[in-house]
DNA sequence: GGTTTTATCGTCAGCCAGACAGCTAGTGGC
DNA sequence: GCCACTAGCTGTCTGGCTGACGATAAAACC
């Protein structure tokens, strides 16, 4: 079975498929697209598409997150999730799907592009629960995505991805209560979050958009790692 | 660019890659093979091949595992690690190849099967240096998997991969010592490994195989998680 | 028997997280 | 203006865990 030997080896369609959460409304949600076409025709899905000649996987990715939301140039965090190529996970041809994780602030709505028929956010717990069906094997990536959120923000600083450019240590507490669904103590989230150093840059600001006490306003810092890491409550 | 029209797309080679780590002699290993063909002939490269048609990718993975190295039917952990497209990486055509990440116990030397004029175990500090010069781009791939088995092993039981069915704390403790890199205090390593609930499974048996007085053998447990971690000295 | 090697048990101080009290500074109702 | 309400911020205490390291145990080698 010579490896040079490429014409013997059958070729696969290669796809991207993005999983694009963001918090709204203090839940996790993803970016889903309604197929405009068969297979599952009306169903959602996550967006993505095949990769074109010549083009890199992530650079395909990049074009597909710009493509069917004008996310351009926006402060996004985009990094490759996992592979999904399960003979028959699309019935048209064999495909071999790269999945590719988005962590995004809160946008405004989406526009369709391409060939979705409609794009919109929902929580992960509908997609996830009983009433949303995905389409494809797109459940089970977004799940994948769902819990490589859950834990990276455990030991990174990526949890401020999801916040605006400059944000309050209450707001980053919501994203990790919403993204990790428990509640939180804001005094101890408060003490630890402050005092890792290089996490969060004080920008001299204040806001009040969440009522109460006017609030300082963050940066992200330079720290990329949160070591020790913020500790997931177990319940 | 409507999704459903496949044709449109170009077709594209899908490999799988293994890097399949051990701790050999105190040192972190990895397996590669000789290439016996163009491109990359006479070179050294992680063991892979092409995935067949109708074949899932982890079934690939594992049987290229066996073809590679006899390891059927052994313990051994297997997981994916990542996915590597870059338009060019094969001078042959567009090859899409997904790496997987094996984690063996010392293994008797590996019988080369399949195209490979060769099979041997080199440390991943050679392969890395000056001095290795691995094909492709399998001197990324084996990074990123180097790099994967010295994280997980902080938060997840998986060190115990490395070790046979029934080993000591001490050679546990040997493992990560190999593949961190770094000395590990034995009292406090072994005050917290025999702490963590259902790590480890006493058999009841010792061994001197290590010279000095005799140790507790252990078996693994079935907890899969450390919490809280084993932390790596910042050293 | 003495030395060496490895395993195992203890002790102690410091750091950190969880629990929780108390105070500050805005908004909005009356 | 006063008061409730909300949210931010500071501080204290305690228990658990880690790192540093002393001491003992049981084998092999000389």
């Amino acid at each position: 079975m010579p490896r040079s030997d490429t014409s013997l080896f059958p070729p696969f369609g290669v796809t991207v498929d993005l999983v694009v959460l963001t918090v709204r409304e203090h839940a996790l949600s993803a970016l889903t697209i309604r197929r405009g076409e068969p297979p599952f025709q009306g169903a959602w899905a996550l967006p993505g598409g095949f990769v074109r000649e010549g083009e890199g996987l992530e650079a395909a990715a990049a074009r597909e997150l710009a493509e069917e939301t004008g996310l351009d140039r926006l402060p996004v965090h985009l990094e490759q999730l996992a592979t999904f190529g399960d003979p028959g996970r699309d019935p048209r041809m064999r495909v071999v799907s790269v999945a590719y994780l988005v962590l995004a602030p809160d946008l405004p709505a989406p526009r369709p592009g391409g060939d979705a028929a409609g794009a919109r956010w929902s929580s992960v717990g509908e997609l996830l629960g009983d009433g949303g069906r995905l389409a494809f094997d797109h459940a089970r990536i977004l799940e994948d995505g769902v819990e490589r959120a859950r834990s990276k923000i455990e030991y990174s600083s990526l949890a401020a991805a999801f916040c605006p450019e400059e944000f309050t240590v209450g707001e980053l507490r919501r994203v990790y209560e919403s993204v990790w669904g428990v509640a939180l103590d804001p005094r101890n989230f408060h003490r630890k979050v402050t005092g890792t150093p290089d996490f969060l840059v004080p920008t001299g600001g204040t806001t009040t958009r969440q009522g109460g006490r006017p609030a300082q306003l963050f940066r992200r810092g330079s720290a990329e790692k949160l070591n020790p890491p913020m500790l997931r409550p177990e319940a």
